[in-house]
DNA sequence: CAGTGGATGCTCT
DNA sequence: GAGCATCCACTGT
């Protein structure tokens, strides 16, 4: 299995990323779907350059960055820079493994399945808001080997024909089925 | 099941 | 003023 590097290539640690806990004050899990997100990229929040908001994505790698969606979410990434650029990973869903019972609390429902699928419900399980900025992600490597499936990203209406998602095509607890490209 | 639309706030044009 | 890396309730099969 390949090292987890956060410094290089963020789509190589999107996919490396899956299988690794997050955990957030002892509540968290196995990353099981991600998307990447570089600065090269039209779709990356990084592409226009450096703003108040993005700016933790131009700051060290392995530390959150954390913005609002649709003015309602609070959706988490792990940033993974190279020296000089802008990019992170899209944490999109979770299988919860530590502090079940305050995930549920938090969501409102019981089903483990749905506690941290998708990246605003991931965020609300996590408790996840903006002063998480800048902070350094607690990172535990895999227990076991999983095989990891790459697609199209989800919610996105540019740059949509590049496969910077990732998942545990075996895991439950995925947003949506891994879809391709396809092929002509 | 699938499809539609509202909630809601911040960034950029 | 538009658009957005979303989710949920609601509708109709």
């Amino acid at each position: 299995m390949s090292e987890l590097d956060l410094a290089g290539d963020p789509v190589a640690a999107a996919r490396d990323l899956i299988g690794w806990t997050l955990a957030i004050d002892g509540v968290g899990g196995v990353i099981v779907e991600t998307e990447a997100y570089r600065e090269d990229d039209p779709a990356s929040h990084s592409h226009r350059g450096r703003t108040v908001r993005t700016a933790p994505m131009f700051g060290p790698p392995g530390r959150f960055y954390v913005y609002r969606s649709y003015g309602i979410h609070w959706c988490v990434n792990i940033v993974c820079s190279p020296p000089g650029r802008g990019a992170a990973v899209l944490l999109r869903a979770l299988e919860p493994t530590l502090g079940l019972e305050r995930m549920r609390e938090r969501r409102g429902i019981a089903d483990s399945h749905r506690l941290a699928r998708g990246p605003g419900n991931l965020g609300a399980a996590l408790a996840a808001g903006p002063e998480l900025n800048g902070a350094v992600v607690d990172l535990r490597p895999p227990q076991r080997r999983r095989r990891v499936a790459a697609g199209l990203r989800i919610g996105i209406t540019k740059a949509i024909d590049r496969e910077w998602r990732f998942a545990d095509p075996d895991s439950p607890f995925v947003s949506r089925p891994i879809s391709s490209r396809p092929r002509g």
